[in-house]
DNA sequence: GTCATCATGTAAGCCGTTACATGATTGC
DNA sequence: GCAATCATGTAACGGCTTACATGATGAC
């Protein structure tokens, strides 16, 4: 999830480093709004090591500056190199030692798996997020997501419905449908995406089988 | 947050056991629809260690079969001698071998604190929960509950429309603007909820102050 | 000189999941 | 006899959070 965040990011913005993903991340959209450094570094180091992004402005591992400094058997004076080292190699004149990542090809192809979802693992608290890059998605893909989606909301609904709400105190009533409203809101939202897609992938085509408007399971007066 | 609503459950329904809270979970309200055991019956462990729940029909550890059955020596030997104690202690004869638990002042207590929440590690994904259970909270802490929860989400709200959806592409504003529209709605209703409460608790009393009906941040036309 | 912001990272822990291990009861 | 359901648990792992450690830059 958290690494779709940041490939769509980084191949809708192009190049950016940690602390700015972050802040783009809260900023942009409301999801995902909270994710910490403590998840966002380690998470940038896995894809660095997977070859999905790749640091610019690496730290060149040049052999020159280790050699200049002999180890001084003091940890602050090791410590000391490490600081230098980093000032030189990170950091050219004004700038902050930031690490700015970049997206691989490889990283392109993780992305679009990512986005499709369907597989193993479709987490579907992710739809959003998912939706929210369909840009990068094929035609097909995207009405697939978006049907699959509508598919998992329509089921959770007729569950709730199935379960009359009867034997529930006020509250817990309220809830549930509370709950079942705004499933079907967003039932009827997914809808009119589909809508959408619809029309402008199959417009020059012969109507595709399926007619457009289906009724969300049942908006039934509720009250058991 | 599976604390809570075990506790609630028992609560409610008096002596459950874990496969049965399990069900009742998953049935009930749509909340929490997918506990494992997994985590359930380390969570019922907890709670029992805690002091929150009791389990009935417990083992009863009589020394009695123990000194029947002298060690064998052998692992088979052992685990035989473990579960013919098992099917006479936890079984009576037609029974199914279950632990059924039941809560505990402690546990009402424990109850009654994670209810309000209010206090640190008061997790918004619960409110849910809680609000399910509101009706065993005494009236002001219920209507907190809901003003707290009315206030986290017009902030978000507010943040949302303040970054203006402009530069995202269909699919991204799309997603916002969903999102933002399902604030709106639960904020409506949230104020129809404290509406209620209000009408219930302050209807003797002289009105309480603020007014009833509050605006929604702005249902602006949205389009940027 | 000190505070806010920018910047990167590590460590510990929480809360949950899936998968595994085990076995009884019921119905076909 | 075999499968489905009931029933309880353990082990490993995942993903995210908080708190900690460290330091540079710029503004006041």
């Amino acid at each position: 999830m958290l690494d779709l965040a940041i490939l769509g990011l980084l191949e809708e913005r192009g190049e950016l480093h940690g602390y700015e993903i972050r802040r783009q991340l809260r900023e942009g959209l409301g999801l995902l709004a909270n994710v910490s450094f403590g998840s966002l570094y380690p998470a940038l180091a896995r894809l660095e090591a997977a070859g999905a992004v790749e640091a610019t402005e690496a730290p060149s591992t040049a052999e020159a500056p280790r050699a200049a400094v002999p180890p001084t058997g003091s940890l602050s004076g090791e410590l000391a190199v490490l600081r230098a080292r980093r000032r030189t190699t990170l950091r050219a004149r004004g700038q902050r030692a930031r690490k700015a990542y970049r997206i691989t090809d490889a990283g392109r192809a993780l992305f679009a798996e990512l986005l499709a979802g369907g597989g193993p693992s479709d987490d579907p608290r992710s739809f959003g997020l998912r939706l929210a890059f369909a840009r990068h998605l094929p035609a097909p893909a995207r009405l697939a997501l978006l049907e699959r989606r509508r598919t998992q909301l329509a089921e959770r609904l007729t569950e709730i419905r199935a379960t009359g709400s009867g034997a529930l105190d006020v509250y817990a009533r309220s809830v549930v449908e509370h709950t079942a409203d705004a499933l079907e809101h967003d039932i009827s939202w997914l809808d009119r995406l589909v809508e959408a897609e619809e029309q402008s992938a199959g417009i020059s085509r012969h109507a595709t089988g399926r007619a457009a408007g289906r009724p969300v399971p049942s908006p039934q007066p509720r009250g058991t």
